[in-house]
DNA sequence: GATCCAGTCTGTATCGATTCAGAGACTAGC
DNA sequence: GCTAGTCTCTGAATCGATACAGACTGGATC
């Protein structure tokens, strides 16, 4: 077995209370003292203060917790993912923190047994889907977070970062508008809980329960319906991920109605993408001008030519993070709204006429 | 405060032994007992077992630490370590397992310090550059660990999944010496520690610190010294960084010599890459036909059409968390080598004649 | 009626450190 | 020479759980 502290503190004839300083407040003692410790520790094989231990008693452990929805494996297919963590993981650089990733078995369960269990001070919390569960064994444990969702329901003290969806959404469909689109598709992933792909009849946005797809939906359904478009004409289309293939399998057959859409609004640009994937993959003479349009201007969007909204993806990571690690006195500090910007590129055109 | 298990026990009556069963061992009480139990806690608001208490109780953590060379913000920059992370995320989110990653700090004292504290059962280790001080760290620590470049002092006890450097890197050099190049340039990066960028010259591959930088150039060398090109007339570039920019910096200045090399094989994907848009900015009139090669076969080759290496990212990482997470019985079956392939791609060409 | 056993629950030791009040020794100042 | 102050170091309490060897109960077995 690994020697303990103890038996450092035995072997050099001191208490344990030096040895400890001797790692961890080195002002506490004579540094020749210090250095015989130190020495005898390398003689012995002490790998030095176990951090466990260290970690229950100091009654903090050094490192936030990154809370994804979906499979762990999935966040690091997804662009925008991978840069807000790249942003929470400058930031947790910067404090000397490490970065949890916690998986979530598919079982609710099992799930909130995950989140108990995580040994960490704070959670980002990235846009779970459905995310109440989690957040309110995170508010039980007594557990710092930050959101990236914007909730109806959340408490004052509660930090979020994010950017305003429906507005964002909202420039980016009305782009669409006034190019004369209005037979227009929206596809979202998760619209609802376990919904087929493709086509999906709502009453209205209100039933979708993703925070972030409903506040996008709600954004596209507001341009529209300032031209005079309403709800009910809109296509929605749900995707089963947010990927390429499950976009590319929502609009399967879309393209063959009888009077197809003329612009696809995407909830995201790997959807978007997926789309165009969908398009390409039509023999030349069937592959209609459809305009399409994406969100978060992730890097692929660029090289694409896809019209999208960007949005700071490592600068939400980096805020998010840093909010959970040093919090604003202020608490409406707490609440920071990132700016977007439109970004049309080729993929979006006037409406052809026919 | 939160409650803790002891004031739950308090509450029902019962000891704090039989708390700690009615979350861990359900089936060392009555039902109703347990029921009873659980009941108070929630009225308490009591969070469930302190994760941390446990884990130094139970004499494990249940998470297990990736370890990268360079700033973990960098890391996500990277599309084969994303994928490598993918392939842990995937092992890791299978066995119920979290994983940390931890930010090495640019000193070595405060690096040492990082992995020494982090709450972990094991690490994976990425390539870390130099990384013997680490992995003594985590021997010194009693943790299992498994690494993803070939070391040659290994113990027979130690884990591996990686491939084979030198061979692969020979294979696609030899494909290149095939077409007639002659004059060519090598680029990696960190040849050696804290080189400038740009031209270098060593008396030796031997030189080289980086274990999988070294195997890869040995493999480059060993192919053109089949066909009579000795090391001392490649030239070698040190990129300060795996990325494109560093490259495009590594190279400047490479064209306009009086006798430029017709091909350039990069020690990685991301680093061709930045070749590639080196070349791209030149003046068309002043654009050699340069062939270059890659490594890795990233996403972003293929649309690049880069000639490369494929080497299964994923895999490796997957692999490399699973050996850690069930070791196999049989300590050959700890050393894994995947498979590689060169992929023939645009970016190569016959040597043009002059 | 004694014995055995399974099913429940308790008590104590333990995991490996940090913290903090305070004990001694020594120096300095008056 | 005495008080105050500074440096070092110690001891006991504590962090919040889990493990394991029993104690107790009630029913089945012979």
């Amino acid at each position: 077995m690994k020697p303990t502290l103890q038996a450092v503190a035995d072997a050099v004839g001191v208490s344990r209370s030096t040895v400890s300083n001797a790692y961890s407040r080195p002002d506490q003692l004579s540094s020749a003292l210090r250095e015989r410790i130190l020495d005898a520790a390398r003689q012995l094989g002490y790998p030095g203060p176990n951090p466990t231990a260290r970690s229950l008693r100091r009654g903090f452990v050094g490192s936030i917790g990154v809370l994804f929805t979906s499979q762990l494996s999935y966040a690091f297919t997804d662009p925008f993912a991978v840069r807000f963590l790249a942003g929470v993981g400058a930031a947790a650089e910067r404090h000397g923190t490490s970065m949890l990733l916690v998986p979530l078995p598919p079982a609710q369960t099992d799930a909130r047994r995950a989140v108990e269990n995580a040994a960490v001070d704070g959670f980002c919390v990235y846009c779970v889907a459905d995310e109440e569960w989690a957040l309110d064994v995170i508010r039980q444990r007594g557990l710092p977070f930050v959101s990236t969702a914007a909730r109806d329901d959340a408490g004052p003290d509660e930090r979020f970062v994010g950017i305003d969806e429906r507005a964002a959404a909202r420039g980016v469909a009305a782009h669409v508008a006034g190019l004369g689109h209005r037979r227009v598709a929206l596809l979202a992933d998760s619209v609802l809980l376990d919904a087929p792909a493709g086509p999906l009849t709502l009453s209205g946005v209100h039933e979708v329960g993703h925070p972030t797809t409903r506040g996008r939906l709600t954004g596209f359904a507001d341009a529209f319906a300032e031209v005079g478009v309403e709800w009910a004409e809109l296509t929605l289309l749900n995707a089963r991920s947010n990927s390429r293939e499950a976009a590319a399998a929502a609009v399967a057959g879309l393209f063959d109605r009888p009077t197809p859409p003329t612009a696809v609004l995407a909830g995201s640009d790997v959807l978007a993408l997926g789309v165009l994937d969908a398009l390409a993959e039509r023999p030349a003479g069937r592959r209609p001008p459809v305009s399409v349009t994406g969100f978060d201007d992730v890097p692929e969007a660029a090289a694409a030519g896809l019209t999208t909204v960007r949005q700071p993806a490592e600068e939400k990571g980096r805020i998010a993070a840093e909010l959970l690690l040093d919090p604003p006195v202020d608490a409406a500090a707490g609440h920071v709204l990132l700016p977007t910007a439109l970004v049309v590129r080729a993929s979006t055109g006037p409406v052809p006429r026919s």
